[in-house]
DNA sequence: CTGAAAGCGCTTACAG
DNA sequence: CTGAAAGCGCTTACAG
């Protein structure tokens, strides 16, 4: 089932036409390229071999530089890898995965689509910034099975299948928190980039001034890339600030940088929580690591991966479905999984030195 | 080149039979078989799809349970992606990265070779533990492009490649820095698995004894996990000893059990490094998070994972060369490299309490 | 357990 | 930019 030749009769082309299509070559018209991607996506091609599919893989393709550097990326890979373990045990469904680099991997004006049949896997997981929305709406219309994680997809128009956290509540909640302690300057410390999780954060921290009645204080946004080293700036930019006018607790959403301020602020000579609260953010555990343990807004990374393979398994299940029941294809459902986050406290936080 | 054909010829059975072989099909002659899997690696067979090459990809083999939790794993990963990515942009030699598990992916009577044909790839990354010894040697005798992470093949009648590193010496030297701080009672506290990177940590520890003339007391030797919480348990147990029997000092071999031990010290209301001195191992930077900033033996395990790239590389060149030359192919190399650890003074270590 | 032969899936000059 | 056709690589009943 599912050759170049059912292809190629789908779409109205010959199978060297498909094969062009599906190989990168240049030399195919925009519309017959187009026709052939939708067939293909529509009857569920997979690569064969004689008569066999060679496709048992999922890709994890990272679009923006390969980075599993991160405690996100690490706990996202884990949580991959374990669920496609569990599900091996649970129904002899055994995926591969692929790890690759839509940047280095698709070849000029090649789309990812393309590219993923041309590698011959069943479904993609897309680790993506807010950067790449438009080529994760582009793919989702093409009907390839693919999930995103790292950014939601909140419009109700979207094709985008996703799993990510909201974590607008929990952090309110965090923030909350700081001021019922009696804090009355609380930082926010937050990621450059501008991708749906970070906002929620900076949000949250927000609300909570709001529902206070407090009027922020814009000044105290400060953005900085999710390492150590920028934690531990910003910890001693602000212990260098006047005591009467620095803040007395922070909100650092990144698990890096908080753990990097926290070193920064004892380096300084800062007692914490006792000269200053910290409320980090944690992708998994890295939070006990640290010494007092911080306290922190948590996001289980490792789920968001189980759950990005279970959608990418429905998604495939939906077409098998689809294929089945003929020309009279159903619109294909989107799946959104948005898991929520949590607030907990540690030993980093306590009243405001009097 | 390197089709079914030629494998055919080399190994004289028909092309019915090469596919049965790399089909993991169970009805083939035991030296059948062997013939075929010689002849597929000493032609440098990879799948074909009509006349392409189907294979770009190299895999990361899992023998034993996918584990990328470990900061050790989490660092090698790291070090392949990067790797992979600089070659790309080096030598436009763009390799996919198959992450999977050999428990997982064999077939019943399936060899580690047969399965890395089956499934395209151009050649290999083992990570290992002890107990898979055997399964690398039979698998470097076979010729497939592979090395192995994780542990050393010292044996100069070993086939296997490896990429590995040795910490014996800067143990002696992490030891030794304890000793001449004053240190008379040191706790050395390693991994119940006993492959050559642990026992290179113990026997530092003796050496380091040994040097200045101490008989070592067995009863230093605590054998733990590699977890956070089976550091924190080695502390508690450790304060509760009478202060006058108790180690002052203790050198622990993984990362996690450090950190954990770390904070059961500190929990237990022992001050490092004025009440307690404490060595740590690392695998990349996460001794940086703690605070006070861990004296550690550091290894670069991405370093370990760029190496693993160049050796495959260096193998599948091997083999093109060894193709090229005919029949009387010369006895195929085996590359090795052996990196080195550091020692690095940080904030946990210190004189005795007097 | 094995091979000869039929046949599928895909690629690729070639002609237009 | 496209298709008809030749042909490669592999698989698979089938016969032994």
């Amino acid at each position: 089932m599912a050759s170049f030749r059912q292809i190629a009769q789908d779409a109205g082309v010959s199978i060297a036409t498909v094969s062009r299509v599906l190989n990168a070559n240049p030399n195919v018209n925009e519309d017959a390229r187009r026709r052939v991607l939708e067939a293909a996506n529509r009857v569920g091609y997979v690569r064969k071999v004689g008569k066999r599919s060679v496709a048992e893989g999922l890709a994890l393709a990272y679009a923006g530089p390969v980075s599993v550097e991160s405690p996100y990326d690490h706990g996202l890979l884990q949580g991959i890898g374990w669920a496609v373990d569990q599900t091996a045990g649970v129904d002899r469904f055994g995926h591969d995965l692929l790890v690759l680099s839509m940047q280095r991997s698709l070849r000029p004006g090649e789309s990812p689509a393309e590219l993923f049949l041309r590698k011959g896997i069943k479904g993609a997981i897309i680790r993506t910034t807010d950067e790449y929305i438009p080529l994760c709406e582009e793919l989702a219309a093409t009907g390839f099975p693919a999930v995103v994680v790292g950014e939601r997809f909140d419009d109700p128009s979207s094709k985008v299948s996703f799993v990510d956290a909201e974590s607008r509540g929990s952090s309110t909640e965090a923030v909350r928190y700081l001021i019922e302690l009696g804090h009355e300057r609380i930082a926010v410390v937050s990621n450059a980039h501008d991708d749906t999780d970070h906002l929620d954060r900076m949000n949250g921290w927000r609300d909570a001034h709001e529902q206070a009645g407090i009027v922020v204080d814009e000044d105290r946004v400060i953005r900085v890339w999710a390492t150590l080293e920028a934690g531990v700036q910003v910890a001693k930019r602000m212990a260098s600030l006047p005591k009467s006018s620095r803040p007395t607790a922070a909100y650092v959403a990144d698990p890096m940088a908080a753990l990097g301020m926290l070193r920064g602020l004892q380096e300084a000579g800062l007692n914490v929580p006792t000269d200053f609260s910290l409320i980090g953010f944690d992708d998994g555990n890295l939070r006990k690591l640290s010494y007092p343990m911080m306290t922190a807004v948590c996001q289980d990374v490792v789920q968001l991966g189980e759950k990005a393979v279970e959608i990418m398994r429905e998604l495939i299940a939906d077409r098998s479905v689809a294929r089945t029941k003929g020309k009279d294809k159903p619109e294909p459902r989107r799946h959104c999984v948005t898991v929520q986050t949590t607030f907990e406290v540690g030993e980093t936080t306590g009243p405001p030195a009097s």
